[in-house]
DNA sequence: ACCTGAACACCGTTCAAGT
DNA sequence: ACCTGAACACCGTTCAAGT
């Protein structure tokens, strides 16, 4: 019963989608790996640097290459990518969010909106500046959304419908403040 | 030695400014009033609870009615307000959007936001939105700024003025997103 | 109304030692 | 390389009982 780093993110993300983060211990998932709690450190330093691993493989099997186009629509699709990898699992937002807040990891989420705002008109400043923008939308966004799953079942249906379209018409707002930017670029 | 429920709060801010986040804890509050833990629970019914209390003291605190005039220059000042609010205490930012994200407390914040766009001529549906969008905005940045304290002291400085800047300019972008949307509406 | 005493069921982390 | 055993220094919360 011997593991890699590999099988206990594995076994970290299972445990987290099933009982959530509260109950992503480090003694959790030893029980659940048949191992002691101690053995977990020989595979990472502290529980800070696992949930960064277990959030950089949340992202890694979300994100794909977004399509060729104009940045707007590819800023878009990028920024909603990040969103349904972080709704996939139980709490995934709000542990992306927790890790990057942090500084540890989870900057695959960065990189995917800020790739899509290359070649959009704006020095690298500005270009960073917005692709913060966005994700402080998204990872706020999304992490309100999978907390407040405390909605009677008829009404949490609403609920969700309500939320795709909130963040959508959110998203548009910064992008529509992003192309005003633009714009002005291209006119002085 | 009898507390009330303001003298724990108090403690509470106390606590959290010399200590952080992570060391507010009811044992080390407890000890800090002079008291056992389970008188905590005479004042409050749980942690949460207790730290929804304290964040919207936090709130109380910094929050002041906003100028009159341009629904852009409020809502500009009423979001630089929640921010200064949460950047005033160590690691206040944090604390409220845990909270808010919870759905306890941290409404004021909300409220303050959606106050200042009251008469830009957007329906309520849309200011909503606009609202949330900005308060992700104000939560996420004063959070990875208050967790980003791990430059060097020179470098420190430089950062904190980068951070100012970002946000300003972050801010600027979501704000000519809406007044986009505000146009769009006064044309047709 | 406000607090104590004592317990319950947990945490993350370290470290010498085993195979 | 990977794990055990045993400990250390903590948590939040409950509840009968005291004043």
């Amino acid at each position: 019963m011997r593991h890699h780093r590999s099988d206990v993110v594995e076994h970290a993300i299972a445990v987290l989608d099933a009982y959530g983060l509260a109950d992503l211990t480090m003694r959790r998932l030893a029980s659940e790996l048949d191992v002691r709690p101690s053995a977990l450190y020989h595979h990472f330093a502290n529980k800070q640097t696992l949930l960064a691993a277990v959030a950089d493989e949340l992202l890694a099997r979300g994100l794909r290459p977004v399509d060729e186009g104009e940045w707007d629509v590819r800023l878009t699709q990028a920024a909603s990518q990040v969103r349904d990898a972080l709704l996939a699992w139980r709490d995934g937002a709000e542990l992306v969010a927790t890790v990057h807040a942090f500084g540890l990891g989870g900057r695959a989420a960065y990189d995917h909106v800020a790739e899509a705002l290359e070649g959009c008109g704006l020095d690298e400043q500005w270009r960073a500046t917005a692709a913060r923008t966005v994700l402080h939308l998204v990872f706020g966004h999304a992490t309100a959304e999978q907390t407040h799953v405390q909605a009677s079942s008829a009404g949490a249906i609403d609920g969700e419908v309500a939320a795709v379209d909130d963040f959508s018409d959110g998203l548009s707002l910064v992008v529509a403040g992003i192309r005003a930017e633009v714009d002005s670029r291209r006119a002085s």
